[in-house]
RNA sequence: GCGGUUGUAGCUCAGUUGGUUAGAGCGCAGGAUUGUGGCUCCUGAGGUCGGUGGUUCGAAUCCACCCAACCGUACCA
């Protein structure tokens, strides 16, 4: 053993995770759902590669060594700077605009894969995670952005989220800028204050969206306590006509973006109306802002009204589990030409978070391998126990010989009760000489366990295993499965 | 980034006004038991007391700085 102060020590980067057998199963599961929504709208799969150049992503500062923090970054060997990337709408735009003369537009799409964000972590905010988006690219028209919509609306029923547990708000870039107009905010700095004000509706209120787009907010509530968060300055006025809009009183706003961008939401929604999505899945709501940087149209948010329990089984309020939006410049700005598109991201890992929590998954686990003991080991023994196996596998039994130190027999068993095997089987010289084995079921026996005091008994008791012959274990070994399977059912 | 709280064994934690060799439970490994899981008993491994520096005869304990985690807040393509 090397010196202690040698080792290594074993740590995990923070924000990140190792992902266990019973997330991976559930989370694929997910996507499966997920993807056969996605293909019944008629959208196709498209990969691209977790790394791009940095450029390619939209985010650099010229004047540092380093590109913008929040991301990932690395020289490549030629001094071009790669990154991991952030979503997966920036590498989706770099391959439209890079393969468009081979693309027919429309282009409908689909991915799922890793993001990365070299952000700080909190609960359920990790440095890498699962997004799965949906893009059409190429269709101008309100009609894809309703499609989005209405397509996102499946994908939270195809989870297994009840209607009314859900629902998909929309509103439209074009209605926040005219609003801005209207109380004539041109300042962009100023502009994004007011925006992320809004944003804040469901976490601090009227009151303290009040507050922020006035003088500004003490996050310990009162003045003098906590941090404090300089709002946008606006006058009490102008203040009030941006609650007002956010209540759903902004009629009379003489502004021509705001009326264009009302006339598109009212498009939307006759759209998903007419196709059967009534408010209470698809609706219209003016406090939306999501992403504030490339949206150029409709935006919209998934939202899970459900109370869910944590792990800790406090309700929470899960709030957002996906959006997207309408981004018009995203692909022109690799080529001279504009190029319409509208997409939408489901954030997976917190969604799944959210359905486990839900007991919306993971329920059916998979069951653990039926173990084959191994008690000699001569090779005509070890020949045995492997054929044992081979014909578990065959007959499509999860089963496995044991690979540890055989020698102590207790060692393997007390190995298939910690892994929950529900079944070993047995071969020892006298079992072999008779060409039999012992089927042993490990469920019955720890049940009846509890009944038995003495170690002594306990071993000779040989409790819930049988005698079958060799030929036989395939049958007998399902038998026992369906036993266990019909015991869970009750 | 800002503010607060907390750092002692793999986990949950105790550790007196500063006093000799830092403890417990759980977990883990070995044994009682070379052919049977659980229970019980015995034994053992595992700690730079978050780090560095300072005060002191003496620091897990007091002081300073740093680091990390958690909560709030900000940012979030």
């Amino acid at each position: 053993m090397a010196d202690k102060a040698l080792k290594t020590k074993a740590r995990l980067p923070r924000g990140f995770v190792d992902r266990h057998p019973a997330d991976i199963r559930a989370v694929d599961e997910m996507n499966a759902r997920i993807r056969e929504v996605y293909e019944r709208y008629g959208f196709d799969p498209i990969e691209t590669p977790l790394v791009e150049y940095t450029d390619a992503l939209g985010k650099f500062l010229p004047d540092q060594d380093r590109p913008n923090e929040g991301v990932f970054s690395l020289p490549d060997d030629d001094e071009q700077w790669l990154s991991l990337r952030y979503d997966l709408t920036a590498p989706l735009a770099r391959h439209v605009a890079e393969n468009f003369n081979e693309i027919q537009l429309p282009y409908r799409t689909y991915r799922a894969g890793w993001v990365f964000r070299n952000e700080k972590p909190g609960p359920g905010r990790f440095r890498q995670f699962m997004q799965f988006d949906a893009d059409t690219v190429g269709a101008p028209g309100v009609a894809a952005d309703a499609e989005m919509c209405m397509m996102m609306a499946d994908v939270m029923e195809a989870l297994g989220i009840a209607r009314g547990d859900y629902v998909i708000r929309v509103n439209n870039r074009k209605v926040l800028d005219g609003v801005m107009e209207a109380i004539g905010v041109t300042d962009d700095g100023q502009k994004l204050t007011v925006l992320r004000a809004i944003d804040k509706l469901d976490k601090f209120g009227p009151e303290g969206v009040k507050l922020l787009l006035g003088a500004g907010r003490w996050d310990g509530g009162k003045e003098g306590e906590g941090d404090f968060t300089k709002g946008a300055g606006l006058s009490d006025k102008d203040a009030q006509i941006v609650l007002d809009y956010i209540a759903g009183n902004a009629g009379g706003l003489e502004s021509d973006l705001f009326q264009a961008g009302a006339k598109e939401l009212g498009e939307i929604e006759n759209l998903c109306v007419a196709a059967g999505y009534d408010a209470g899945r698809v609706k219209i709501d003016p406090s939306v802002v999501r992403g504030l940087e490339y949206y150029t149209g409709p935006v919209f948010e998934a939202e899970l009204l459900a109370e869910i329990p944590n792990e800790k089984g406090e309700i929470v309020r899960f709030g957002s589990v996906g959006g997207g939006g309408r981004y018009d410049g995203l692909v022109s700005r690799f080529r001279g030409q504009p190029v319409p598109a509208t997409g939408f991201s489901i954030g997976v890992s917190r969604l799944a978070t959210a359905l486990k929590n839900l007991g919306k998954l993971g329920q059916d686990a998979v069951l653990p391998p039926v173990l084959v003991t191994v008690m000699d080991g001569d090779a005509e023994a070890m020949a045995k126990y492997q054929t044992f196996t081979q014909a578990l596998r065959q007959a499509g039994i999860r089963a496995e010989m044991y690979q540890g130190n055989w020698k102590k027999f207790g060692n393997q068993l007390k190995y298939a009760d910690r892994r929950g095997s529900p079944v070993a089987i047995i071969q020892g010289a006298d079992e072999r000489a008779s060409g039999e084995v012992q089927i042993k079921d490990l469920i019955e026996g720890k049940r009846l366990s509890g009944e038995i005091e003495s170690n002594e008994e306990w071993r000779e008791a040989r409790v819930a295993q049988f005698t079958v012959r060799e030929d036989e274990i395939v049958e007998a070994v399902r038998k026992v499965l369906a036993a266990q399977a019909a015991e869970v059912q009750q």
